[in-house]
DNA sequence: TTCTCTACTGTGAACGCTCACAGAAGCATG
DNA sequence: CATGCTTCTGTGAGCGTTCACAGTAGAGAA
């Protein structure tokens, strides 16, 4: 069943091969090629059986040059920092995007654009009509790149609700929200009544909702928000780490602190073994994300798992959709409470 | 300075439009774009002025259909497990390699090939050319991938040495053994001499290479190996823990580890904290890879530093040269110790 | 002058594919 | 028998580029 190359690279087979194998015309084989409507069932397996004896596999290039289109997309990181990339949540984006594309035989161009000039430059590559889409991963608001790219035209898919321009651009996110109200329902039901937050940065949408999440449910259960027990810290473990500091001396008598993060609840952790306080005894810790930090963390996190597999999932079917010529589309997907040992 | 692009997605300007535009041929404008030999400075410049006001770009699908390459590398990881993805230096050799080619202007597609079907297909997809060559990460031996790709004459650089293939195949390094010299050297200097080892999977080169350094340098050191404080271990955290246990089992004596990842060493450092030894005091510990895990680890891991940054610089650097035309080639990189608080 | 050489430029022919169109065959309908 | 409709098939054109080749102009040598 091996392919008839006897060593060395030989010219592959083209689509005119595939042709005279089959007894049939280039067009036939065209036809076949892109889903078979209007060939006959013998023309069919002819074809079929010549696809299989040449071995020949689609000149991805030359189809791109006369459809235009270059059946692939890109994977584009706007970020300055490297963080984000150290963010394990990232892996399983990446992973999840990239299977569920190879399910469709659409390769992905990972793209990351820190500095301006890649931005600029990798702008030009995208307009220039070398994806057909892009799948963008920016945490921060204000991103001009999403602006640009949806002004000319191009298909695109935001992971999380970019902030800054409103219902023109299709996203997938995770409900933040409602995952935030869930975690301080949960510490609520533990009898905890001083429950302090480490909230992510104000400027990304995943900071601003978890909050929202977390002084509505105070605020609806008569305990009422404090601003003393509310700290800010930007997704790092040292940030955790400060955050549980400041909260500490703002509010010693702290019995549960909401952490918008794993790594930032890991920071958390740290410091308050530091001061002495037993967890979950005296201060119980809740994370979001269910990151792999929060296994790893002692004692494991209590965390509100993201639907990694599902956001990419839903991202890509958003894309290729919007490829396909339909509107841009909104998805938010439920989160899920995962108790463990830190509450 | 905007190209005159009045909204809504038009025809992208051709080469055509360019030649039109300079008042030149088309073969003028190619002549320009690929290196600008033979072109008369007055028509350089008309050409160069032309692509700015029209604001061409090139089409990279009508370029790879006559020149047969694809200006686009692959990225192929060949791994069945998702642990890799979660492996932080994983992320760092992904983002160095991007860079890495962005400086040639030169995308890169992320391929996974977990399973057999995706092996398959995907290997089909890159001897048809639709990739100059492909970068490789696959932890284990023994892959047929790299056989397979390397028998096709498809140029490839492997990240570690491969097992099985000889020096056919070209491949980028860290001193594997030469850093774990210096880790097992530093422990002694530190006056220890029971020292044990967690080693990473035994059909790895990495695997092999860090227990080979750690068994010279106790046999010059004239310290002697025993088997009783060799234990292994799978790169994994859970897998540390266990051979941590293990290990004072059959060694209760043990002063020292050497772990052949940070991640086994943070699984390690907890077996050694719930068995009530201190860290450093009764036992100093270190790691191998200098990756986020070891500054999060409590304490922070004295650890040999993979030169992560240089060796997706190198990959990409020998992958181009070999698309070029040379021969196959490996590359050593040297680590280096970091010291911190676990030792 | 005439020839040769070099530096430069333009032109047709690919590359491998899809698309539009023309046409053939089969079958039902008028 | 003509007409229309549907299903199927082959053919030429062209996508935007590079490449090989032919050709031009100018400089220097014979």
């Amino acid at each position: 069943m091996t392919m008839s190359n006897t060593g060395g690279r030989r010219r592959p087979p083209t689509i005119h091969d595939v042709a005279r194998e089959a007894g049939v015309s280039r067009g036939t084989v065209s036809r076949v090629l892109n889903g078979g409507h209007y060939v006959s069932p013998a023309a069919q397996e002819a074809v079929n059986a010549a696809i299989r004896k040449t071995g020949y596999v689609v000149n991805r290039h030359a189809r791109s040059l006369i459809t235009g289109r270059s059946d692939s997309v890109g994977f584009l990181l706007t970020e300055p920092q490297e963080r984000f990339f150290e963010d394990p949540n990232f892996n399983v984006l990446l992973r999840g995007c990239t299977q569920a594309l190879a399910a469709h035989d659409i390769p992905l161009l990972l793209m990351l654009a820190g500095t301006k000039d890649e931005r600029r430059r990798i702008t030009r590559y995208i307009t220039a009509g070398h994806v057909d889409g892009v799948l963008l991963v920016s945490s921060h608001s204000g991103d001009p790149v999403a602006e640009e790219l949806r002004e000319a035209g191009v298909p695109l898919v935001a992971c999380g609700k970019p902030i800054g321009l409103g219902s023109k651009v299709s996203y997938v996110a995770a409900d933040d929200r409602d995952g935030a109200r869930d975690m301080v329902r949960h510490l609520l039901s533990l009898g905890r009544r001083r429950i302090g937050v480490v909230t992510g940065p104000l400027d990304t949408p995943g900071g601003v909702e978890r909050l929202a999440g977390y002084r509505e449910v105070l605020t609806e259960a008569g305990v009422g928000v404090e601003e003393r027990l509310i700290v800010s810290g930007d997704y790092s473990r040292a940030s955790g780490e400060a955050g549980a500091e400041r909260l500490l001396a703002q509010a010693p008598d702290v019995d549960a602190v909401f952490v918008a993060s794993d790594l930032m609840a890991q920071g958390v952790l740290s410091a308050l073994r530091r001061a002495g306080r037993r967890v979950p005894e005296d201060v119980a810790v809740g994370g979001f994300d269910d990151s792999p930090a929060a296994t790893a963390a002692t004692p494991a996190l209590t965390t509100i798992r993201q639907p990694w597999d599902r956001i990419s999932n839903e991202m890509v079917r958003v894309l290729l959709a919007q490829i396909g010529g339909e509107d841009p589309a909104a998805v938010i997907l439920p989160t899920e409470l995962v108790r463990r040992d830190s509450t």
